[in-house]
DNA sequence: CCTAACAGAGAAAGCGCTTACCGAGCAGGC
DNA sequence: GCCTGCTCGGTAAGCGCTTTCTCTGTTAGG
């Protein structure tokens, strides 16, 4: 495949020059400029750069405006159905902005993560969105925190997802309050012995999530002791490998929640391979209502969270063309994401 | 929430004075240069960057160098497990290159795809991905193939995913051969009535697998009439949708094959509704191998592909850094990603 | 010692675009 | 009819980088 002539875009100079007039017009006639152009020259304007192919250079323009149009996301996995979820939400939102969305993945890896946010940062993106980002607890997290501040310095945005990450802005999902519910629902169906499969001890969200649901226990009276907690990684395999430990400790279990949905549909498959039968046998809830766990059996009961309007939101948040969508907006304190408990035929009543 | 006094991010310059070198030399000892540095010098440069938290404007030098570090990537939908799984492919070989990624969907519209295109050429990109795209039949394709040409033209490099495009590099799958094998391996299990819920026509990907699956059946010498294939969207509503349609047609069927595991899953919960239960009623197959697919009851057979690696291949490709892994690579005439069939529950042997 | 050859720092000219600023042309007012 | 004041092209000075070219300071060979 040899290299063929490749001569290069072509350049508002050449469209200028091609319509016979000023570099100054030419770039006033294509990119919308508060100046008036008299509109016969910018017809001869538009005509050369169709004519030669044009399309202006975002970079030469970020350079020449001082910024961009670039959105950074930065998600942990994006495999996860969790994160291409979020994903979608804010790429739509952001075409819908005319805006571009770079997205790398960090991998669960702290020192990945930091070593991501500086990479992006060479791109000056106007918005940094962070999802599924551990803030807790790690060595890094200090120096993450001084990364996105001096960004935020710059003139960029972040905007967090799930944990509540001040002074950054965050579409704030009520982890604790919708594992609590779902804690006080699977109480009322009867399950008295809980387990759960929580997350990395460093992530906020999956640290939320076991909390919450131990209050909700709690205020129905039950404990959750410590021994039927096992921390996983948010993997499938994770949740696998998480029930069978909780089986080989031999507790006598009624229902297992994993705080992600991925993980509890490990913890299915562990089971059914025990032979346990998941839903009869003992009960299985997850959190976040992927689609995969309405289609497994039994169909999984678990805590929805509208993903897609997360992804969305995170991006209006940051640049502020949050037009009112129904979620209350109260200011500056911005109000969490409302979750719902779903329940489904992995929880039959008791 | 008052914009902060939002300095301007230090600049080349900054760091040069910081160090008291000349703006070259800072040039020179930040970003590889050819050119070798007084390493006493570049140490100066170094930690004066570190001091003023420096980061190199992408933008600005790749107007200045004349070339970028992006890659874009367009799929269909982001939140779809096929195009996650490559999304998350390209990605990690991106990353290892040191190359940035934009992905935008498109939505499986073609009309968007080629405005997408479009605007994604105004970043320059080095490399420009397509998945999922429809090269068949649509007004648009020549529109596609000469912006796509023309950006070729100017130095990019295009590359598909699933079928050819030449004259265009494309990672190629087999997805005649793979669903050939698939009926085969059907019918010699015994299955005999096969309906197909085929993908939108202008795929030509989707139509591959209608076709190849029909050759296999050829073999046996079974017959497809025309009545037992529907098309639907790709899309889990879509395949729900076609089994109904097929079900209320009142045709003797027992296999459905769904030409992706998305319809699939789709499938089999419109037969269960209907009251007849997967497999043990009519067999389901799917295509993709997606990891839901394993976990719903019953599993479902289907044709593998490995997804992650389409993808880092699909940037390789494009790179030329396609160090050999094993797949051959024969020359220009890229051999196409080896398949394989997975048999699982959803078609027991009759 | 002197000259040739070579490093390697710095000055400056771009890269493709935006945007003051300038100045020509024209309309209207007195 | 002359002056004021617009309007709207064009000129040119950047934006933050890279890179060529110049030029000085060294080193080595005779």
């Amino acid at each position: 495949m040899s290299a063929p002539a490749s001569k290069s875009p072509a350049t508002l100079h050449d469209v200028a020059r091609e319509a016979g007039v000023s570099l100054a017009t030419a770039s006033r006639s294509l990119n919308g400029s508060a100046r008036k152009v008299n509109e016969a020259y910018r017809q001869r304007v538009v005509e050369a750069a169709q004519r030669l192919g044009y399309t202006t250079n975002l970079f030469a323009q970020a350079v020449a405006k001082g910024s961009t149009t670039t959105v950074a996301l930065l998600v942990a996995d994006i495999a996860d159905p969790y994160f291409s979820s979020i994903a979608a939400g804010v790429i739509n939102a952001a075409n819908e902005e005319g805006l571009v969305v770079t997205i790398a993945v960090t991998g669960r890896d702290t020192q990945r993560e930091l070593d991501t946010v500086r990479a992006l940062r060479g791109q000056r993106p106007r918005v940094m969105i962070l999802a599924g980002s551990r803030t807790t607890g790690s060595a890094y997290e200090e120096q993450l925190r001084s990364e996105l501040a001096s960004f935020e310095d710059t003139g960029g945005k972040v905007s967090f997802i799930s944990q509540d990450a001040a002074p950054f802005a965050t579409v704030l999902l009520d982890n604790r309050g919708g594992a609590r519910d779902l804690a006080v629902a699977l109480a009322e169906l009867g399950y008295r012995d809980f387990a759960v499969i929580a997350g990395p001890r460093e992530i906020r969200t999956a640290q939320d999530r076991l909390e919450g649901f131990a209050e909700g226990l709690a205020e129905h009276g039950i404990p959750l002791a410590p021994e039927r907690v096992v921390h996983a990684d948010f993997t499938r395999d994770g949740g696998y490998r998480g029930a069978q430990e909780l089986l080989a400790a031999g507790a006598d279990v009624d229902l297992v929640f994993a705080v992600n949905d991925v993980m509890a549909v490990g913890v299915v498959s562990a089971l059914r391979d025990a032979g346990i039968e998941p839903g009869s046998g003992i009960g299985v809830a997850g959190y976040d209502d992927i689609p995969t766990v309405r289609d497994i059996t039994p169909a999984l009961t678990t805590v929805r969270i509208p993903l897609e309007d997360v992804g969305r939101r995170a991006l209006q948040l940051a640049t502020g063309s949050a037009y009112d969508d129904g979620v209350p907006d109260s200011g500056e304190g911005p109000a969490p994401i409302p979750t719902e408990t779903v329940l489904r035929g992995s929880t039959p009543r008791r």
